[in-house]
DNA sequence: AGTAGCACCTGATTGC
DNA sequence: TGCAATCAGGTGCTAC
């Protein structure tokens, strides 16, 4: 459910409040939730027990936490170790200050005791559909981190986000080449902007929002996109997505909010997705809603042509 | 190599 | 009322 904008509004709220912070016990009370690490809950346990989170850092969908172990050698990871995450279709985070956190909520699936300078800090990782998961990796250099240069920040990815390319809202994304890549192969549109090794952070609903905004079909084959429309394209998607971060994101009820448990607002603004039926705000044509490759999906058939007009 | 299809889950809502 | 079918914001693996 969440994506680049709300999974922002996350990484914000965790990077403000548990920065700093040290992991004091964990309870995994979903041994599902880090089924990546061969250990099971153990393994992850140990992994975490006494580390220090220094940061909270996100490519697309994907965040990560990178950690020190103090008094401990980092031989064994040149690059270093991160506690990394990805909320699924219904992950949360949620935290609360002091020693009086409430019972874990029924899709508490982890919850850690932090320490951040003598505050006692629950950390909880809330997931109704367990499409999510928590889990604890190596950080490796890529070649694409190497190569972006001003992207410091970036200089190495957990293994799990390797295969990712940059975000949509990345200073050092190549549009260039985006547009290229986009451009190249037999899908239809929509589905190229899902696909999260091109340019990724888009997920259902901005792929939708972007598409109106640029009047692209949504079925439209990717080889069939003019290179200004591509770029059109990406630049939709950029504008579409910092408006809904500026508003905290989009919820529809309690399954996304914010690690304080409030929702945002940017349901309201939204044109395309979840309106089939309504009128096109441009021209006022009743909007279409059909699965495409078992997605939802809502385009105004006026606005968006399948097939560019002949001339 | 690139792509379609399905599997992975829970819970709310809709329809018979 | 009860029960089955459908649907939901994502990703990764497998088989063509």
């Amino acid at each position: 459910m969440p994506e680049l904008p709300e999974v922002e509004t996350v990484r914000a709220g965790l990077d403000s409040l548990i920065s700093g912070a040290a992991v004091v016990s964990v309870d995994v009370r979903r041994d599902s939730c880090v089924r990546l690490l061969p250990g099971g809950p153990a393994q992850f346990s140990g992994l975490l027990d006494g580390a220090r989170i220094e940061a909270v850092v996100r490519r697309g969908k994907f965040l990560w936490m990178p950690l020190t172990h103090p008094g401990a050698h980092s031989a064994d990871a040149p690059a270093g170790e991160a506690l990394s995450a990805h909320l699924g279709m219904s992950g949360q985070f949620r935290v609360h200050e002091g020693a009086d956190a409430p019972e874990p909520h029924a899709h508490c699936r982890a919850r850690l005791l932090l320490d951040r300078a003598g505050t006692p800090l629950t950390l909880d990782f809330l997931d109704q559909r367990t499409f999510g998961y928590l889990h604890v990796e190596e950080l490796v250099e890529t070649a694409d981190a190497r190569a972006g240069g001003v992207g410091s920040s970036l200089a190495a990815l957990p293994g799990s986000v390797a295969h990712i390319g940059r975000d949509a809202l990345d200073p050092d994304l190549d549009a260039a080449a985006s547009v290229r890549a986009w451009r190249r192969g037999s899908r239809g549109v929509k589905q190229v902007l899902l696909d999260q090794t091109l340019v990724s952070g888009i997920g259902n609903i901005y792929a939708d929002e972007a598409l109106w905004a640029a009047r692209v079909h949504p079925e439209r084959a990717a080889h069939a996109l003019t290179a200004p429309q591509a770029r059109t394209l990406l630049e939709a998607s950029r504008v579409v997505m910092t408006r809904a971060l500026a508003q905290g994101g989009t919820s529809f009820d309690a399954l996304y909010v914010n690690v304080n448990g409030e929702s945002g607002y940017f349901s309201r603004s939204l044109e395309a997705y979840g309106r089939g039926g309504e009128p096109c705000a441009r021209c006022g044509r009743p909007l279409r809603r059909a699965s495409i490759s078992g997605r939802a999906t809502h385009w105004c058939a006026t606005c968006q042509r399948r097939y560019a007009p002949r001339r």
